[in-house]
DNA sequence: CTTTTTGAACTGACTGGTCAGTGCAAAAAT
DNA sequence: ATTTTTGCACTGACCAGTCAGTTCAAAAAG
């Protein structure tokens, strides 16, 4: 029904949008955009209401595109969503690594490292709330299609926080009795839950407020009068 | 196919199994055990495949029971999640207050009750992981039918570490500083996802060992040689 | 006798995926 | 300069299958 009212309801949205590298084969720009289009729409529904609860149709008319298009630029739902999602956490990854760089090439300790890779956690999630939380909530499910690809790029992202805290401990900074990886994942943790909660019941208050009370929790400046 | 095969394969279960309160109302006891193996089915299900992925008739197969059964017993399959994600929560949120009050009792520090809170909490995940993944990946979904019942459920839950928090600020064992409700989030992510990797990636390890790891983070004694 | 369960058939709505066909801008032909 | 062709990107009606929820007579349990 009101067959001519979608085809110009191209409305520049930004939430969630992962501009995608153009660096690969000059390929049509108008594809890359309708499969960007197509990326957004995923984003957001997927992480409102879960992948199978959410329809194709639902993603094609929220991108303002035919059933079909999805189907001409992705080979099925599935991969929409594993290649959305490999775009997505390879932005975090490098994000955190050039966080850590940065750091270094500063002359930075270690915990500085962590709190800059603290703060990107919280830039990263800032910008791509939806993404978050779809990640999230796919990543300790067992037995679905896109595990393995969920798993890689997972380990990639963690690799980067194991790194620097293995480098620490090598450096004495760190304990040697620390558990790098179940460290790693519960810092991981603790930006995670922390931001998700701040978008969710206190979206007023500023990545700068957020990222110290983080940074005085790493640094285990809590306890004592402050 | 294989029509007879699922009827009598009565495993006694105790993954995610949640023994309900036998104090309400002292209903038959028959229909609180057809009940509880729902329960049971239904969380395992759902923390592999999610909500909508999950059909009931797998509910009925793996719980033994025909599909009348489950409407039987429940108004709908969204009315089964609902009261298993209360029942679930109920039983953290309680452990968590006993842990507190424990400590409290034995005349330990709150850091010593954060830390007997954050060892209820590895206890439970460690007893029911599937209700763990699944309550984890719908926490923080918008627009779905249970979100007011899982906000009321979470906010119970995290009350109870953000009053201890507030304990600690009050009594100056706590900088005044810290923001509480971050703290806590915070606080309980880190135990969340560190817990969430262990039961993932090393099952093997111990409670005792990974609660040691993150005791040590939780009390700062990360920096430093140890 | 009452409560609970069974099990199989049925409905109606919805969903992933398909496919024949359209639109159009650039290239080729004239 | 004008016409014709090409093929990429897109369209949307359609199909075959799936699922939540219903119904109900009969059996089991207590």
């Amino acid at each position: 029904m009101i067959p001519n009212a979608s085809l110009h309801a191209r409305v520049p949205v930004t939430i969630g949008a992962m501009e995608s590298s153009s660096a690969t084969s000059g390929g049509s720009t108008r594809r890359e955009a309708t499969r960007q289009k197509l990326y957004e729409a995923a984003v957001t529904l997927i992480a409102e209401q879960g992948f199978s609860a959410t329809t194709v149709d639902e993603i094609a008319e929220r991108a303002g595109v035919a059933k079909g298009t999805v189907y001409y630029n992705f080979a099925s739902k599935s991969v929409l969503f594993e290649e959305l999602l490999r775009h997505g956490v390879g932005l975090l990854t490098a994000s955190l690594r050039e966080a850590a760089e940065r750091t270094a090439a500063e002359g930075g300790s270690k915990v500085d490292a962590l709190d800059a890779m603290v703060r990107a956690g919280l830039v990263f999630i800032d910008r791509y709330p939806a993404f978050t939380q779809l990640y999230v909530a796919e990543l300790w499910r067992t037995n679905r299609a896109w595990q393995s690809t969920l798993m890689v790029v997972r380990q990639e992202a963690v690799a980067v926080v194991e790194g620097v805290l293995r480098e620490g401990v090598a450096a004495g900074e760190f304990s040697e009795e620390i558990d790098v990886q179940l460290t790693a994942a519960a810092l991981v943790g603790m930006v995670l839950v922390a931001a998700l909660d701040w978008k969710s019941f206190q979206p007023e208050r500023s990545l700068d407020d957020v990222h110290a009370a983080l940074s005085r929790l790493l640094q285990g400046r809590v306890s004592g009068k402050g």
